[in-house]
DNA sequence: CTACCTTCTGAACAGCGTTCATCGGGAGAT
DNA sequence: ATCTCCCGATGAACGCTGTTCAGAAGGTAG
């Protein structure tokens, strides 16, 4: 077993480990040592495979991202609709629910402030976020079929911003009275609207 | 001088203090050591008005918060906007502005977790909250005049959330793409569209 | 078997929030 | 004015972080 290969080992068993302390205790729970005695090895051999606490924290969110694309995806090729504005209903709907069934590993894809220190995203986060947009993209040219794409875009990024906005004030249920059953009614009055509108 | 007056005085001294941390630095700024140095008080002292650091940064919020409504309430005003589609936008460019003139006060209102350990938010707040509710109830009921109060308020806190969202994901700039300039744009699209589903 | 280089190790370091035994100064009684 | 006493102020100390790096351990080539 070459080093390349117990390195690799390592750096899996770490990232498991971390996700299940972010699932289960939230990000705040991610700890050196904990980490260093759960998977049998030192704090320094941490600092070999990783940087620093905060790009295992990056790696587990790769997961994650990835994990809450295929979620969406799948929920819209399940459904199948052929009306618009059911497939954007069907996406946000998968949306919530992924954040309402992981709603830890949903908070630390935003609770590390990338924007802070580093100003370049990851290239996989880059590419992992078009891909979303690409599917939000279809259904609103069906709906806006006269506009270029660029503005189907800004729309894209609208619509999406604001069901985010929607899914993280209700989890954290930061905005008095919301419960998470008027939830799914606030993503159809938004989006119906926005189809309505067209 | 009494003592009462004395930690009044050395509360609104910490308060001003930590505010010019987070305007400047970030909420992470917040160092008891480095308050105690120029607040000319010891690190104890802060215990004695505050209970932990986190209630400090709670008091900085509430002037934050404070601020912020007075903020929406005069754009408001100053408008003088009789169409209720044009009294959303202008409420929406000022939360808004808010946040991009004050980008580090207005992030801290919301990466202080209020979630995990006290579930019940401060009398404060819920009052502020409720009354950046009743101003955006009204152009709403404008638009919907034939719904029950109840339904009213449940779009007010979805439009509310997802102006939010397209603030927050904007001015973090953490979806790719999106600049400052397209923000105004994306709040008039989703603003006009449920405006326009009367 | 030796010599060398790479990897792993964990004690040590700097810094954090928080506590509490200790101290000092102001208020009230004489 | 002086003496007591008590309560608020103090900052060293505690336990916890993430991170580092001199030295130990181990594998490999000669």
């Amino acid at each position: 077993m070459s080093t390349a290969d117990r390195r690799a080992d390592l750096r899996d068993r770490l990232i498991a480990l971390a996700r299940v302390r972010i699932e289960t205790q939230g990000t705040d729970a991610l700890k050196a040592r904990d980490l260093a005695r759960a998977s049998d090895c030192s704090v320094g051999s941490i600092y070999n495979v990783f940087g620093d606490m905060h790009d295992l924290l990056v790696a587990v969110n790769g997961q994650t991202f990835l994990a809450l694309g295929t979620h969406v995806t799948e929920a819209v090729a399940r459904a199948g609709d052929t009306d618009p504005t059911a497939r954007l209903i069907t996406m946000a709907d998968a949306y919530l629910d992924f954040a309402t069934r992981n709603p830890r590993l949903w908070r630390a894809l935003f609770d590390t402030q990338l924007t802070m220190q580093s100003p370049e995203a990851p290239d996989w986060y880059i590419r992992t976020l078009d891909g979303l947009y690409e599917i939000i993209d279809a259904p609103l040219t069906d709906i806006f079929p006269d506009l270029p794409p660029e503005e189907i875009r800004l729309r894209t990024r609208a619509l999406f911003s604001a069901i985010h906005g929607i899914v993280l004030l209700g989890i954290e249920q930061r905005v008095s009275g919301v419960g998470p059953d008027d939830m799914p009614e606030m993503i159809r009055f938004v989006l119906a609207s926005v189809a309505r509108g067209r």
